[in-house]
DNA sequence: CTGCATGCTCTCATC
DNA sequence: GAGCATGCAG
C-alpha cells in the first residue's frame, strides 16, 4: 500500500509527507510536480487523515483538473468521485450556486462569456450616450477586470484609482455594469471568484461551513494566481492552515491576465512557519537543454532561485541549436525539412512542436506544412463553445431556463431572421426599461399590442408561442429532445442548411454534437454549467501530427523535439510587452523563453531571421537578446544567415540546410548587441560599385527590378512583381 | 431591414 | 494583408 511513496525521490517524498501546516513546493519544469500533487492527495486519503470530500484541490485549467482526477483514481484504484477538485472558477461557482441568495442571485444564474460581457458593458455605456468609439468597451472592460482580479467591488475601488472614461468615471460605470449583472441574474467569469471571496469575507456562517468542510487544500500552478484567488485561498485556509501550493516562479507567464508573481514570492510571509520544498531534479530534458535553460533564466532578478539538474542517469544529448535565417520563409522551410528528416529516422510527428511567441507566426508554418503535405495541428483558436452556432443554441436554452437573461434573448430574437431589426429591438428595450421587466417579458407585452406591424409582429408572436411550447416540452420530453425540436422548429438548422458557405455543414455537425453532449447530463442546468466552465477543445486524439502553438499554450507539455522560431528583438521579447511593462515584462518574456526551452526532451532548435514581414512590409530584425544570454558552451550555431555573416559572404545566402552544424561558436561570443546591430542591416560589406539610376538589379525577396533613384546606400527600386520599394543597396545585386 | 464598401487594428488567452 | 465592425444604399 505504501509503495507509492517508495517511487518518489527524497524531495518529492518530503513534499508529499509534510501533510500538516503550510507547504510551498517549488517545482521546476519537469521535476514531477503533478506526481507530487496527486500522490499527496492520495496519501492524505490513504493515511486516513480526511475523507475525499474534505480535500479542496484547485487547478487553473480543466485539463489539469482532469489529469489530476485520473491520476488520483489510479493511485486509489477506484473512481475519484464527489471530490472538490476543479478549476478556481468551477469551485467558486459551486459555492455561489449553493449560497446564491446571499449574493443576490438565484441558483440558476447565468455565467456570461466574454462576448456577452462586452455587449452588456456596451449597452451600459450607450445608455449613457457615450462615444463607444473613442472610449471602447474593451478598454473599460480591461480596467474592470483588473479591479476584479484584485478583489475590488465598485465600492472598494479607491478614488485615486478611478479613471475618467470620457465624461464618466470608470468606477461608476463598473457599478452600473454590476447592477445590470444582478438584474439579469448573471455573473461574469471574474465575479465567480470576486463574489465567492466577498461572501466568505462578510458571512461568518458560510466561512465556518467551508472551514469545517476543507481540512486540506492543494493548489496547482500557484505562481499564476491573482489577488482575488489568493484571498479566496487564504480565507479558506486560515483555520486549518493545511495548504500546499505547488508552483514555479520561473514559469510565471500570465501577469497580463492578472497573475501576481508576488503571491509565490511572498508565501513564507503569508503563511508563517511554512515549509519550502524545492524540486530540482529534472526527469524530462537532456543536460545541455537544462544548462541552456538555467543559464538563460539566471539573468532574471526577481526569483526564489533554484537550479535544475538532470535527475536521470543518462542525460547526455546534443547542444541547443541556434539557427540564423534570411527570412521567415526560409525559416519555415528549414523547420519542415528538419521535421521530415526526423520522420525518416522514425521519430513521431506528434513528438515535434513548433512554439511561437504570437499567433500570427503560425501562418508561415501552416502554409509551408500545407504546401509539402506535412500533417500538423494548431492548438488554440476557437473553442467549441465559442463558435457562433453553439453560442446561439445555448442562448435558446438560456432563454428557456432563465427568462431574465436579456443577453440570451437579444442574441436569438432575430436569429434566424424574423424581421426584427433595430427598430423592433429598440421598442422592446424601451418597454423593458419603462415597465422594469426583462426583455422577454417586454417583448410579450409588445407582441400583444399593436406597436409592431406586419412581418415583425408575426415573427415575434411566433417566437414567443414557440418558446412557451419548448418550455412545456422541457418538462415533459426532457432536455435532449427539446433541444433537437427547438433547433428544428426555430428554423435555426434550416438557416444553416440554406447557407452555401463551405463551413455550413461543419456547423450543423457541431449542433448535432451539442445534442449528443447534452445527453450526458441529467439536467439542463448541469449542462449549461459544463458548457460555460468546463468544456474545452481538448479533442487531441493520438493521430501523428506536428504541434503548432504559442509558448503560452505549451506550458505543461513536453516533446522530444522543440522548434523555437522567431527569436528576434521586437518579436521575442515582444516589443509591445516591453513598451507596456518595461523591465518586469522583460523578465516575464525571459521566463517564457525558459518555458519554451524546457518543453524539449531531446532537441531544442532556436532560430531567428534577418528579415521579417510585419503587417504589410518587410523589416530587418536583430537576433533576440535571449540568444546571447544562452551559455555558449551548450549552443551550436548554424543556418544560412549565420554562414553569410561569419564568412562575410556578399553572395545571396545559402538556402536551408537540414544539418545545422555549419558554424561553431568560437571563443568570442558572436552575438553581442553591438555586433548584432551591425549585422542587422549591413550584414554584407558596403558595396564598392555604386548602383545608379536605370540599373537592373536582383533582390532576394522582391525579385528583379530597376533602380529609379539612388540616395547614398538607399535605393528606390521598381520591382517587376513587388512594386516600388526603398531598400539598402547591400541587399541587391546587379542582374 | 439587409447587403456591401470602407475603415481600423493588429501579444499572450484560462475560465 | 486580413478580419471585423460600422456606415450607407437599396
Amino acid at each position: 500500500m505504501s509503495d507509492y511513496l517508495a517511487r518518489l525521490n527524497p524531495a518529492q517524498r518530503e513534499a508529499v509527507e509534510a501533510v500538516d501546516g503550510p507547504v510551498l513546493v517549488l517545482a521546476g519544469a519537469g521535476t514531477g510536480k503533478t506526481r507530487v500533487l496527486t500522490t499527496r492527495f492520495a496519501h492524505i486519503l490513504l493515511s486516513k487523515r480526511a475523507f475525499p470530500n474534505q480535500i479542496l484541490a484547485v487547478t487553473f485549467t480543466n485539463k489539469a483538473a482532469r489529469e489530476m482526477r485520473e491520476r488520483v483514481a489510479t493511485l486509489l484504484d477506484r473512481p475519484a468521485e464527489g471530490l472538490w477538485l476543479g478549476t478556481f472558477h468551477a469551485l467558486a461557482a459551486r459555492m455561489l450556486r449553493r449560497y446564491a441568495e446571499r449574493v443576490e442571485r438565484t441558483s440558476n444564474f447565468s455565467i456570461l462569456d466574454p462576448d456577452d460581457q462586452l455587449r452588456l458593458l456596451k449597452q451600459v455605456m450607450e445608455a449613457r450616450r457615450m462615444d463607444t468609439k473613442r472610449f471602447t468597451p474593451q478598454g473599460l472592460m480591461g480596467t474592470i477586470q483588473r479591479w476584479k482580479d484584485r478583489a475590488m467591488l465598485p465600492d472598494a475601488v479607491p478614488r485615486e484609482q478611478d479613471v475618467d472614461w470620457g465624461a464618466e468615471s470608470a468606477r461608476d460605470l463598473y457599478a452600473a455594469y454590476q447592477e445590470r449583472l444582478r438584474a439579469l441574474n448573471a455573473v461574469d467569469f471574474g465575479d465567480l471568484l470576486l463574489l465567492a471571496t466577498d461572501l466568505l469575507k462578510r458571512d461568518p456562517e458560510v466561512l465556518a461551513h467551508y472551514h469545517r468542510r476543507f481540512r486540506y487544500i492543494l493548489v496547482d500552478e500557484y505562481q499564476d494566481t491573482n489577488l482575488v484567488q489568493y484571498y479566496w485561498l487564504r480565507l479558506l485556509a486560515q483555520q486549518s492552515k493545511n495548504i500546499c501550493c505547488v508552483g514555479d516562479d520561473d514559469q510565471s507567464i500570465y501577469s497580463w491576465r492578472g497573475a501576481e508573481i508576488e503571491n509565490i514570492l511572498r508565501f513564507e510571509a503569508d503563511f508563517p512557519g511554512a515549509k519550502i520544498v524545492r524540486l530540482e531534479a529534472n526527469y524530462r530534458s537532456t543536460a545541455p537543454i537544462l544548462a541552456a535553460a538555467s543559464g538563460l533564466i539566471a539573468h532574471n532578478e526577481g526569483r526564489l532561485g533554484k537550479t535544475l539538474h538532470p535527475g536521470r542517469e543518462n542525460a547526455e544529448g546534443d547542444n541547443v541549436e541556434v539557427m540564423a535565417f534570411w527570412d521567415s520563409d526560409e525559416e519555415s522551410r528549414a523547420v519542415s525539412t528538419r521535421i521530415e528528416a526526423l520522420r525518416r529516422e522514425n521519430h513521431k510527428l506528434a513528438e515535434c512542436a513548433v512554439l511561437v511567441r504570437a499567433g500570427f507566426q503560425t501562418r508561415a508554418f501552416e502554409e509551408r506544412f500545407i504546401a509539402i503535405g506535412l500533417p500538423y495541428r494548431i492548438i488554440g483558436g476557437l473553442r467549441f463553445y465559442e463558435r457562433a452556432e453553439i453560442r446561439d443554441a445555448i442562448a435558446y436554452l438560456r432563454v428557456l431556463v432563465q427568462p431574465a437573461d436579456d443577453l440570451a434573448f437579444e442574441r436569438i430574437v432575430n436569429v434566424p431572421k424574423r424581421g426584427l431589426g433595430e427598430t423592433a429591438l429598440r421598442a422592446m428595450h424601451e418597454r423593458a426599461r419603462a415597465d422594469a421587466v426583462p426583455l422577454a417579458e417586454a417583448a410579450a407585452r409588445i407582441a400583444a399590442e399593436a406597436t409592431l406591424r406586419g412581418k415583425a409582429r408575426e415573427g415575434l408572436r411566433d417566437l414567443l408561442v414557440k418558446c412557451a411550447n419548448w418550455r412545456t416540452a422541457l418538462k415533459h420530453d426532457g432536455h435532449v429532445a427539446t433541444l433537437a425540436t427547438l433547433l428544428d422548429e426555430s428554423g435555426y438548422i434550416a438557416m444553416w442548411q440554406e447557407q452555401k458557405t463551405p463551413d455550413a455543414a461543419g456547423r450543423i455537425e457541431n449542433l448535432k454534437e451539442l445534442v449528443r453532449a447534452l445527453a450526458d447530463f441529467d439536467t439542463l442546468e448541469g449542462f449549461l454549467e459544463h458548457v460555460s466552465l468546463v468544456m474545452d477543445n481538448d479533442n487531441e486524439i493520438n493521430d501523428d501530427k506536428v504541434f503548432l502553438m504559442t509558448l503560452h499554450a505549451a506550458k505543461g507539455l513536453e516533446f522530444d523535439t522543440v522548434f523555437l522560431p522567431g527569436w528576434e528583438e521586437g518579436v521575442f521579447p515582444n516589443q509591445r510587452s516591453l513598451d507596456e511593462g518595461g523591465a518586469k515584462s522583460l523578465e516575464e518574456e525571459r521566463r517564457l523563453a525558459y518555458v519554451g526551452i524546457t518543453r524539449a526532451k531531446q532537441r531544442a532548435i532556436i532560430s531567428h531571421c534577418a528579415n521579417r514581414r510585419i503587417y504589410a512590409n518587410w523589416q530587418s530584425s536583430v537576433p533576440s537578446r535571449f540568444i546571447e544570454e544562452l551559455p555558449a558552451e551548450f549552443i551550436t550555431l548554424g543556418g544560412s544567415a549565420s554562414l553569410a555573416r561569419e564568412q562575410r559572404l556578399a553572395a545571396p545566402p545559402v538556402f536551408a540546410t537540414a544539418t545545422p552544424l555549419l558554424a561553431r561558436r568560437e571563443a568570442a561570443p558572436l552575438l553581442n548587441q553591438r555586433e548584432a546591430d551591425s549585422w542587422n542591416t549591413p550584414s554584407r560589406p558596403a558595396r564598392a560599385d555604386k548602383l545608379t539610376e536605370g540599373t537592373r538589379v536582383f533582390h532576394q525577396k522582391f525579385g528583379y527590378g530597376v533602380v529609379l533613384d539612388a540616395d547614398d546606400d538607399r535605393l528606390d527600386i521598381r520591382f517587376e512583381t513587388a512594386g516600388e520599394k526603398r531598400v539598402l543597396d547591400r541587399f541587391v545585386e546587379r542582374a
